[in-house]
DNA sequence: TCGCCGACATCAATCTGGCTGATGCTTCGG
DNA sequence: CCGAAGCATCAGCCAGATTGATGTCGGCGA
């Protein structure tokens, strides 16, 4: 007897209630299904094995010698998944996987996360960091947070901040062309990723609509916290998110000359599959965020 | 979690299957099903549980490291499953439970049923007697052999042989009156059991249509064994089937005086319900009966 | 002894979960 | 750049599962 697609596996489960509770009726209000179920899918399996499971006697069923071998281990089979289900759950749990942006990490998660982690102390987090938005069909993960316009099919996504850049170098540097004072002052020094599509951006937002980035020497950095250190090492001027380097400008590490940000739109957002929403521990993490973004969005 | 009744059992047959071969694909082909249902009762599991499965990857899936830990549990508790059910086959085809009455036990049974034990070495065979024809829906049995017309509603049944009845008595007690030479000479002698409805049915067939037996004293030995056995100690004259008493005959013990059989319509059977026509020891005893009864019908 | 009650079987009708076939999407290999 | 492999999605269909009503049987109490 092998468990073939045909086997009627449900029938087993009522067969457990039915034996454990000697009684169709009882098993079927345990199941929430009627008598008549109970008795059709009880008929169904021993159709299947060819074999009488129970004995119908006035007022109760008994079961046969059959019934009564069968029974324990079916039983027993059934508490093995049961218990199995359940660990899935207590585990899965207990680890928040969260990807992100290196410099969203660094910069934010790294400051708050000790936070979520006093209050949720059963749930162990998990930081992975990447370039590219991650497809949670294809790598494991729970949440991710990313820069983007806020929507991604079969996603569901939490605005939490605007995404704002604005030029930012190390007060050194500037002290050599003596100070930075327009921003037309800025193309006198290197541009660290000239390629950087939030460059013309800026300069646009000040009037300077053609700027000519082609001149400087290009550079591929990648990810943005990368461009900050180059800055604080006095490289040269990277545009960066002031939100994430207020530590440095209040340290002297880096000077921001102009208040004026820019934005391309693309602003952070908490995502996660919408088909998870109700887990645990993504509720726990969205409510934690909730309370952390003045401009959370649901 | 417990396995209540909308629990996907089915979709955790799929799961294991899928787990073992790391594909949709192949997984459906080894359950006869397509790829579609596959991936669909997968789903359906996912979203059960609210925790992906699988890692839908190129070429492959790859199990989640929660599948990773659901998997094996899963197989383990499905090999229980089919364990405990194979066994069920291999045990409930070793023992044939026959109910029949004494008579028919002690006369025929006796004498063959070697025979049946030889033919089928991995049957174990328990006799269960009764007076009353037992319901098989509430008595542990698998065949029953009963006198009878032949229709019992939901059971199948195999004419075996005609149950004819004749006066027997002991060679002494015939001596007693100078021998027994019509059949109004067996109503000098003591009738065993006279209200048996058998002795007017004979008694009509001979011409004695209206032979009184209510001057004798009523007895109630129950089953036909008995009469027997009193006849043979020379209590009195009983009506028995001759197909299980030429032994006796044959050792002098009892003396059939007249050759005319009677029948009261009520013939032997071999019954079984209808459901479990295919068992296999259901089979075999059944065969055994068609070789052994000249006149078994299908 | 009669009639009611509890428990399971049966029946007819309904409904829905699961399956299929077609199609689309993505990736890999040539 | 195209074809093959593999999974997801969609719409439609059907058999099996479920239900409510009813039937049957045996036990129990008055």
């Amino acid at each position: 007897m092998k468990l073939s697609r045909q086997f009627p596996l449900n029938a087993l489960r009522v067969f457990e209630a039915t034996a454990r509770l000697k009684s169709f009726t009882r098993a079927g209000e345990e199941l929430g299904m009627t008598q008549t179920a109970v008795s059709y899918q009880i008929k169904l399996l021993e159709d299947t094995l060819g074999e009488p499971l129970f004995l119908r006697r006035p007022r109760q069923v008994a079961l046969t010698e059959v019934g009564e071998r069968l029974a324990p281990k079916v039983g027993e089979a059934f508490d093995m998944l049961a218990e199995a289900l359940g660990g899935i759950r207590d585990q899965s749990e207990a680890t928040l996987t969260i990807h992100t942006t290196a410099t969203f990490a660094s910069h934010w998660l790294a400051h708050h996360l000790g936070t979520f982690q006093v209050e949720n102390p059963g749930i162990a987090v998990r930081l992975e960091t990447s370039q590219s938005v991650i497809d949670f069909a294809r790598t494991e993960g729970d949440v991710a947070i990313r820069s983007g316009k806020g929507v991604w099919p079969g996603l569901k996504s939490h605005f939490l901040m605007k995404s704002h850049f604005t030029p930012m170098l190390s007060p050194t540097l500037a002290a050599t062309i003596g100070g930075v004072h327009e921003p037309a002052d800025l193309l006198k020094l290197p541009i660290i990723d000239p390629q950087d599509e939030w460059w013309p951006l800026w300069f646009s937002r000040v009037g300077l609509k053609d700027a000519d980035f082609s001149r400087f020497p290009a550079t591929q950095y990648g990810a943005q916290y990368f461009h900050a250190a180059a800055a604080i090492a006095g490289q040269g001027v990277a545009i960066l998110r002031p939100e994430f380097y207020g530590d440095d400008v209040a340290l002297g590490r880096l000077y921001q000359p102009f208040d004026l940000l820019a934005s391309d739109g693309s602003d952070y957002w908490l995502v996660y599959p919408e088909s998870r929403r109700n887990s645990r521990k993504i509720r726990a993490f969205r409510e934690f965020m909730r309370k952390m973004m003045p401009d959370f969005q649901t």
